[in-house]
DNA sequence: GAGCACTGC
């Protein structure tokens, strides 16, 4: 069926509800058709102005989804117009310098200017509670507040459906509480992140009408805002699985809602089969008389309205749907598959500003170099066009970016002028953006794998799900009705899988199982998970932790097991910090874990990334990027953390103030753990290099004679990621922090070492192999 | 020889 793919010249982009059909292997190979984009889109450029003589139409097809609305607005405006290129005026791109000029004016025009926040008394808080009372019972889900109470109360498990805008989040924990189930312990929501429950927990404290931090609070990493009299309390999911290692009961909470349970992290459904399990605990220890003990009502919720999952492993709990705030999105497909969906976005979203009424576009790309390649041909394309169009301007936005960076998304376009955002999946969830009415979907994203045969992660383009299509398509009907542009055929749409695969299935597993061991579940392969990770991912885990000594021969937690769970870092990193004890080097040790903590402390703009390079020269050590890292924290110390500092040397000062406060966390669990967090090595920095050995030894490759590096264990063929400092270098034997296969493997966190190290490192390993 | 989506303690 695709043997024509390569026939399909896309001159036209017809969307419809009749195309080829694309199965989900076929879509990447289709995707695999390299395009030679050039960094200044030359090529791009040419190919769509080739076609500008040719009709382009938009063949506006409903599909048949109970989003869409017969009656929308857009129906009228649509199918008769199939005259987009000859008036975008498509043109070959003008000086660069001229282009540069326009961009900078427009970041001149639109600063966000700083609101003075005032600290409300708490008078003024009960009246704005009083004034979001009518709010709350305007909501959809008000009419089921009764008996959405009533069912908890009358069970032990019950599962809700909630769809975007039906305010579930921010008003069951309050039924619940007015219902006076929080009497005997804390009405608990865990979010999968940060800012979501810090958002949540400050819309409720207010419309309960107490500051944050009272009644209502949240807890997340870094900060606890919560407090022993709090009743509602909003927490990130890992923080809920640190309680755990402390309070293996929960014992201080009497309602567990777990929302978002639809994403299925690898956080919450862990923590599915602990609150089943402290559920039944709990029961059986009322049973048997205790009457200090409370039972444990566990609410789940989830966005998709297949529950039946949830229900089944919730001793088939009661599902209730509560419909959402959403405006109709309709949907359109493109009739033939896109084989390059960049330059289809980039054709689509000029056939929208120059068509259809005003509201920005958001368009759902793959990473870092699709946005930037796509920013710069919508540039190229804008300047060009008439005078009677309003500008469409690309704003770009990826999680990687400094956090200056990503406001500027939220600032309002210009009056006459358009915004089409450039997004990752950070749009899908992490981010709401106002005023989209467009949403155009490529379809792909990238995603994390994990092969468990061989212990190797991989990051590669893939098609999405359904559910993240459907997602994607939301995004565009939150403030009125919208479109949402399919770069690929409803054929295609239908072979997707329907959800992701749960991140359990593909992930390593190493720290989940320490956690498991670590709360006393010692048999994790009989663990009730819901859906059950393979056997050989689950063996190779438990195979590391041995070899970490986290294990003993009998798979029981160790002493160095014990202190290993109980840093909030990753079992080898632990590994690391207990060494670090022995080797009086924990001041740097627990240093550059932190700095590997972030992505990247290094910002690289791709337009300066020459600039960048070189200002990073400056702190490059010659043993590779743990000494390069802690060089660079150095010299960020002297200049205390300045700001301009960061901006002249390439440093994202976001990711450099997290990396602080990991510093501060590490300082005081080694405290706890009785250890010297000051305890230094001082200039003998070749003694942290070992130390991280006994964390990675298992990471090491040798130069092959050939010039590349070999991995010792597993013999794979393996690149140093160009944004290494030792990129390019030939070193006798090396040690790595990560291996990520893309187009190669690649490592990253590269350091040199000597192969003698090794066997003093792990003799058990590489004891007789070379001495 | 050239590049990492997202989230969490």
């Amino acid at each position: 069926m695709f043997n024509n793919v390569k026939a399909v010249k896309r001159k036209v982009i017809t969307f419809d509800d009749d195309g080829e059909v694309v199965s989900r292997p076929e879509v990447s190979k289709l995707r695999g058709e390299k395009v030679n984009r050039q960094p200044n889109g030359t090529s791009s450029s040419k190919h769509v102005k080739d076609s500008s003589a040719d009709t382009k139409s938009i063949n506006k097809a409903q599909e048949p989804s109970p989003t869409s609305t017969p009656a929308s607005s857009h129906s009228s405006s649509s199918a008769s117009t199939p005259s987009v290129n000859s008036s975008t005026g498509l043109k070959e791109p003008g000086p660069s310098t001229k282009k540069q000029k326009r961009q900078l004016q427009y970041q001149n025009e639109a600063r966000p200017k700083k609101l003075a926040i005032k600290e409300p008394t708490t008078e003024a808080m009960v009246k704005k509670a009083k004034d979001l009372r009518k709010h709350r019972q305007s909501l959809p889900i008000y009419s089921a507040r009764d008996i959405i109470i009533k069912e908890v109360k009358e069970n032990a498990c019950v599962v809700i459906v909630g769809e975007t805008g039906s305010g579930k989040t921010t008003q069951i924990p309050q039924y619940l509480l007015e219902s006076g189930l929080a009497a005997h312990g804390t009405i608990s929501v865990t979010q999968p992140r940060r800012v979501a429950a810090i958002n949540l927990a400050k819309r409720v404290a207010e419309e309960v009408g107490t500051p944050i931090g009272q009644k209502v609070g949240y807890s997340i990493r870094f900060d606890d805002t919560s407090s022993k009299d709090s009743l509602i309390k909003y927490m990130t999911d890992g923080i809920m699985l640190r309680e755990l290692l402390s309070d293996r009961l929960l014992l201080r909470y009497s309602v567990i809602i777990l929302d978002e349970a639809h994403e299925r992290t690898l956080r919450t459904d862990i923590l599915f089969g602990m609150v089943k399990s402290i559920q039944k605990q709990r029961q059986e220890m009322i049973e048997k008389g205790r009457k200090d003990i409370q039972p444990l009502k566990i609410v789940i919720m989830s966005a998709t309205l297949d529950a039946e999952k949830f229900s089944e492993y919730f001793y088939n709990a009661k599902i209730m749907y509560i419909s959402g705030r959403q405006f109709p999105v309709k949907i359109l497909n493109t009739i033939e598959p896109q084989p390059d969906y960049v330059d289809s976005a980039l054709v689509t979203a000029f056939q929208i500003h120059q068509e259809e009424a005003p509201g920005d576009i958001l368009i759902f790309l793959t990473g870092q170099e699709e946005i930037e390649s796509l920013e710069k041909l919508i540039e190229e394309y804008a300047v060009d066009l008439p005078p009677s169009v309003g500008k469409l301007i690309p704003c770009p936005i990826f999680a990687a970016q400094d956090s200056a960076t990503q406001q500027k998304i939220f600032e309002p376009a210009p009056p006459g002028t358009r915004k089409v955002i450039l997004a990752t999946n950070i749009a899908e969830t992490s981010i709401t953006i106002p005023n989209i009415r467009y949403v155009i979907d490529t379809g792909c994203h990238k995603s994390r794998g994990y092969n468990a045969k061989i212990g190797i992660e991989s990051l590669l383009v893939e098609p999405v799900s359904k559910s993240s299509a459907r997602q994607r398509m939301g995004r565009a009907g939150r403030e009125a009705p919208g479109l949402c542009f399919r770069l690929y055929t409803e054929d295609s749409f239908d072979q997707l899988e329907e959800d992701a695969i749960p991140e359990i299935k593909r992930c390593n597993l190493e720290s989940a199982i320490l956690s498991l061991k670590a709360t006393g579940i010692d048999n994790v392969t009989e663990f009730d998970f819901m859906d059950r990770p393979s056997k050989s991912g689950l063996l190779r885990s438990l195979e590391h932790l041995y070899a970490l000594e986290a294990l003993n021969d009998e798979g029981k937690l160790t002493e160095v097991g014990t202190k290993m769970a109980a840093f909030p870092v990753d079992p080898p990193y632990a590994k690391v910090l207990l060494q670090s004890e022995k080797m009086e080097c924990t001041k740097e040790a627990i240093e550059i874990i932190s700095l590997l903590s972030v992505d990247t402390i290094f910002s690289a703009p791709s337009s300066k990334r020459e600039e960048a390079n070189e200002a990073r020269q400056k702190f490059t050590s010659l043993d590779g990027d743990h000494l390069t890292l802690l060089n660079t924290l150095r010299a960020y110390e002297s200049v205390k953390g300045d700001r301009d500092w960061c901006r002249e040397n390439f440093i994202n000062s976001r990711h450099m103030r997290h990396v602080m406060d990991v510093r501060k966390q590490l300082i005081q669990f080694c405290e706890r753990a009785g250890m010297d967090p000051k305890k230094s090595c001082g200039h003998d920095l070749e003694i942290v290099l070992k130390c991280f050995l006994a964390g990675f030894f298992q990471n090491t490759a040798l130069l092959q004679p050939d010039g590349t590096y070999r991995s010792i264990l597993g013999g794979l063929t393996i690149s140093v990621h160009p944004s290494s400092s030792l990129f390019g270098k030939k070193r006798e034997a090396i040690m790595y922090n990560e291996l990520v296969f893309t187009t190669k493997h690649y490592i990253r966190g590269v350091s040199a070492l000597e192969s003698a190290w090794l066997s003093q490192a792990a003799p058990k390993y590489f004891g007789q192999r070379r001495a």
